[in-house]
DNA sequence: CTGACATATCAACCGTTCTTGATGAGAGGA
DNA sequence: TCCTCTCATCAAGAACGGTTGATATGTCAG
């Protein structure tokens, strides 16, 4: 359960939060759902670039969108940060015993 | 404080975990020190390969490195695998309020 | 000192990812 | 219908990351 059970989409996770931009992203979505406009004009990102990033973020699960008229409105996906937060409290359970493996010989 | 403080830094942390063999060294490492020559072994990767991923991981603070005698051990940095908890925990805590922004109009 | 062993570093190659500017697609207002 | 607005997608080039094989460094045993 805390192991390493699909290392292929915990890799995406992180390759999605592995840049600035995307970072930027992901911490104005902390307060909130946001449209593209709004981020658009908080990181001083062209549109295209924005978007590019937007759609690594949502393939990698971190992401939803919703379409409300003229505007796409993306939050933070629930499901992956609490499985996320289970896979890094699992690196940090066992962190600090530190069994001597000492094979090596 | 649960702010992004240190946006090159984090996503240092997650680069540097955007990779199924860097997954899998930390997965191994999970259950406490290791040298080198015993990841080789499990992960059946060759030397120079894995030691590119072990300085990838040093260099973002994920594992630290001891040397004893010819061996080189790897550990998970408790340090950072607690600062990355805090900063997960801060996406998933504000993830289910959804504030409607809803200022594009 | 010499040779063997464990690990790190380097250079070259190749595939992937990011950026930019242009174009496309969907929604709403006149 | 036509125009405008918001956002997505595409193509081409630049930048970056991972793999490989060869070489370097450091440590111990004999």
């Amino acid at each position: 359960m805390a192991t390493v059970k699909n290392p292929e989409r915990i890799a995406r996770w992180f390759h999605a939060l592995a840049d600035e931009t995307r970072l930027g992203i992901v911490n104005r979505l902390r307060a909130g759902e946001r449209c593209v406009c709004d981020l658009t004009d908080d990181l001083e990102a062209s549109q295209s670039r924005l978007s590019f990033h937007l759609k690594t973020l949502k393939d990698a699960g971190i992401v939803t969108d919703r379409r409300q008229g003229r505007w796409v409105y993306y939050a933070l996906n629930p499901e992956t940060m609490g499985a996320m937060e289970d896979f890094v409290k699992g690196l940090r359970a066992t962190s600090k015993l530190r069994v001597l493996a000492a094979s090596c010989d």
